[in-house]
DNA sequence: GTCTATAAGCAGATAGAC
DNA sequence: GTCTATCTGCTTATAGAC
């Protein structure tokens, strides 16, 4: 209701973008000091538990962005096949063109605290968990039952991750263009 | 052929498994140098070019170890369904039993280096395309044709991946048994 | 080739004025 | 609530003896 940024918001949205890009460990706190054109003293009243606490609630945020997102795409078309290729195929086209970057996926948070942090880890998993509900619903929707509901989203969630991170690296959405394709083929079973 | 591992090679496999499990940020040279048992100036001898240099033969020796894993289990099985199932599988209870988390997946130094280093990025798309491959091969044997081999294996490649680093945040293999149960869904098309 | 000592800088965190 | 100055410890990297 009020536009205006509070402090406390605008370091969870800086932390947000860059723990997602460059990762935890990457990002120095001077840094997201600096982007979030606020000082020291600040952050530390803000956060009294430092990195860590700051960390928990940008992946909060970085979930709740990414799920809005996943629901948009998906209310845009009532097939859940059409819906989920589209879907991922928009993560291809950002990929591919350098367009965006973040609140495409939280693995590389997920990997680098899951063996240090177990609070940070617990967060990853709920948003995981999250994701997957999105499509759990969509696939019940389309008369697909709870179960197997459940087993495929978690499938397509997996190879979603999966294909953001090759596709990275290879610096080309070719293998997200390949996982849309297979969607198909993977829900085909139940119909 | 000479079994007394060189200093050199004590460095680039602890700091494999190093990079692997903590990442790449989160592995200081301290680290590494402590648990190879040589010290600092030894290092720099062999790595001119400091911890990037040793990076990147890290990745191509962690590449390799997961090649050879990889090929093992896939030559024990000649039906390709049954044997790509094995391997996921095998992953699955390393994870669920946490009994070896290294040598499983180089996604966290991907997405680690991938907006950072050019070559460790490079080194990091070798080696997916090495793994890909050697599905590539599996499904080939088995009478399908390179282009449609090379996509399924991508798919499966990724869905590899992104169920590693869920179940790794869940800490249960449950995204990886999976993953398993629908290769066969993937490749009962092309039978 | 191996090792120690140390430099130079940055990390996360704190104290205390305002 | 906001800001600055600073502490401690760790980081990568280097210099130079052996």
């Amino acid at each position: 209701m009020n536009n205006k940024l509070d402090t406390r918001d605008r370091f969870i949205i800086t932390a947000s973008r860059l723990f997602q890009v460059q990762g935890y460990h990457a990002t120095g706190l001077n840094e997201i000091l600096k982007e979030s054109g606020a000082p020291r003293g600040s952050f530390y009243y803000h956060f009294p538990k430092g990195k860590e606490e700051l960390a928990l609630e940008a992946i909060k945020l970085s979930s709740e962005t990414i799920q809005s997102d996943i629901k948009n795409t998906l209310e845009k078309l009532s097939d859940p096949i059409e819906a989920i290729q589209a879907q991922i195929e928009k993560i291809a086209e950002f990929i591919t063109k350098e367009e965006r970057m973040q609140d495409l996926s939280i693995s590389l948070l997920a990997l680098e605290t899951y063996s240090s942090s177990e609070c940070l880890r617990e967060a990853c998993k709920s948003a995981f968990i999250s994701f997957v509900n999105i499509y759990v619903g969509k696939l019940m929707q389309a008369g697909i039952n709870e179960e197997k509901a459940h087993e495929l989203s978690l499938v397509i969630q997996s190879m979603i991750e999966g294909a953001i991170t090759i596709s990275l690296a290879q610096k080309d959405g070719t293998p997200l263009f390949a996982a849309a394709k297979q969607v198909s083929v993977l829900l085909s079973t139940k119909y």
